[in-house]
DNA sequence: TATGAATGAGTATTCATTCAT
DNA sequence: GATGAATGAATACTCATTCAT
């Protein structure tokens, strides 16, 4: 027996996308059942699949809000504390990123190797996104943009992020090899050396 | 109701780890089931309790398997076609391991973030591993060791080691940024710096 | 695949009580398998889960059902067949229940010592059961009443039922040490004496 | 507390016995595995098939062992404390079994309702056991049995045995409807009415 | 006697997905 | 749109029992 929507439209969406950041957060993707979902968001189970298709969707979309949110805090926080270096401004914003994650390990877990991507994938597809679009002015005003072809740029961006990301997930989730503030030093200076 | 063993010693487990690696590269880990790899090694349901306590500690014996097995070979192949500069030599072998995933998409897919896992964890464990005395044995004769402390060392070899297998993955599993072929300049040039 | 109801509401619930109460009848609680339940009850196995989290919940709630309506037919025949003296009316009530039993030995090994539980856990928690309730009262109206504290009677009357039970289950199940009929007059002295 | 000293003779028998007492005590009978009780008793798998036919005829030679011990010390108790009274001795014979199974709640679990039975089957083949013997003929000593048959008699004392062997598991094991002490009187009020 | 590797039927439990209301 | 009872395939894991050695 249908009852009429309590929630404003999209009510409903936000409702399931609030309960499944909170139990993934909580014991795990894997170990979340859209039973719990449902029941969490106190909606009911076939609401699920007027929004979402898979589990697996839901997260994605999960994981596109909590990586952009993170990206662009790091990027206005930068702004705040601009240094006349570039390079500077480049680790002033990896730390904020490690930093954040440093304080909340289980949005680490939950995004693990997939928080990279949506930044990448909308740099390398041109996205009209307005972060990224002052993120590749930057840098495409940056000295380094004399050395090496926009192309060149990007791939020696990526590469850096995946190698941060994945030191931070080891770091801070494992504890291997050494705590994530003994491993910066090591990362920030192939960093600098590697953007010099 | 027990059958007389087709198998000689030490047969069914092997012949589990067989069956599983295959299945895994096929159709993923988490789609295969134990089900589906008792069926394939032709074996009982129960033999495979008899060697393992999960799935994931068949996954976890193979991985280390795989994994000693690559480095090793990357190793040797290093020794064959020495150059006097350690840095070239660093970059001989990680481009003996580039050069293995990129044949062998299936494996990498397998071993996906764990690679790195084994070599380090014997690293920071001394371990009596030959293979990785030895390698730990060059680098503490390698000039790096005059400007680094030996934990500086192994930490920087740590992080250079993620990314190259972050940046494998991403790039030869999921063709981002570009191909393997394409990031490999990018990432050779980071280790040059780095250990130069 | 979810296939449109052909049973009314509540109707899924009773028939797998239905089915457990023929199969834990016919074979036994521990040789009968949830599997067995669901194929007889005609219900898709996802469906006892939404009911009764395991097959001990379902036991209990069909042994609670039984309990319940033996002891309610006991006591509405002792009312119709009511004598002045108290004792009396407890052994009429008794009989009907030792009666019960041997014309029903299957139900008698279902309930195995679980027959007397749900009848005196009522009565120490002053239960609102209106079977009960006439209980109690009648009880408290004895001349019993006179010689022992409430508390003192309620003990005495548990270790009354516990030896008909007990002696129920020897002699009608495993016909030991003789039939229930030449048991009879030795539980009824029993009583008798006590209850004097 | 009797503890069972490993023997020599019959070596594996005895040791498989020993490691289910411990294992039963400790988990239960029902959770405790074939497999756990030869580990324990360190003996190969098949031994076990040597001495036994299943789990079930295991427990049952233990129940029978643990029975007649317990019995027979109650006995030899009562016959050095002995009353001219013959009552009293019931009571006193009783008592140290009921209090046996006080400090010793995992045997009366163990033992469950099966306590009274190897008692009284032996009584009712005319066992030899010299126990039984000594017990069968101070009953027919006594006052009762000018009132009673032997017959009688023997029902009489199955019915208040079964009677404390229930009352006790309901009280100790499920502290229902109160502790044994305070059931106590109750117990032995109704043993006292019976045969006096 | 004694062994223990091997068996495989059996069991409980989960959960994504559907669809009549 | 919204509901939630019903589905049943899928899966992990156990354990009594056998028998070649």
């Amino acid at each position: 027996m249908p009852r009429q929507s309590p929630l404003r439209r999209e009510g409903k969406e936000q409702h399931l996308l609030d309960a499944a950041y909170k139990l993934f957060l909580g014991k795990g993707v894997l170990k979340t059942s859209i039973d719990e979902i449902v029941r969490e968001a106190d909606v009911a189970k076939g609401t699920f699949y007027l929004y979402f298709h898979s589990k697996e969707e839901l997260l994605q979309k999960l994981v596109d809000k909590i990586s952009t949110r993170i990206l662009s805090e790091a990027y206005q926080y930068t702004q705040q504390h601009l240094s006349p270096d570039f390079t500077e401004n480049v680790v002033t914003m990896v730390d904020y990123i490690v930093e954040y994650f440093k304080h909340n390990k289980l949005q680490l877990q939950l995004l693990e190797r997939n928080f990279s991507w949506p930044m990448v994938q909308q740099a390398l597809s041109q996205q009209t996104d307005p972060l990224w679009r002052s993120l590749a002015q930057d840098l495409s005003k940056s000295p380094l943009a004399q050395r090496y072809t926009e192309d060149e740029l990007f791939k020696l961006i990526f590469v850096l992020v995946e190698m941060c990301g994945s030191t931070c997930y080891s770091s801070i989730i494992e504890g291997k090899p050494d705590t994530i503030d003994h491993m910066k030093p090591v990362l920030y200076r192939i960093i600098r050396q590697s953007l010099s």
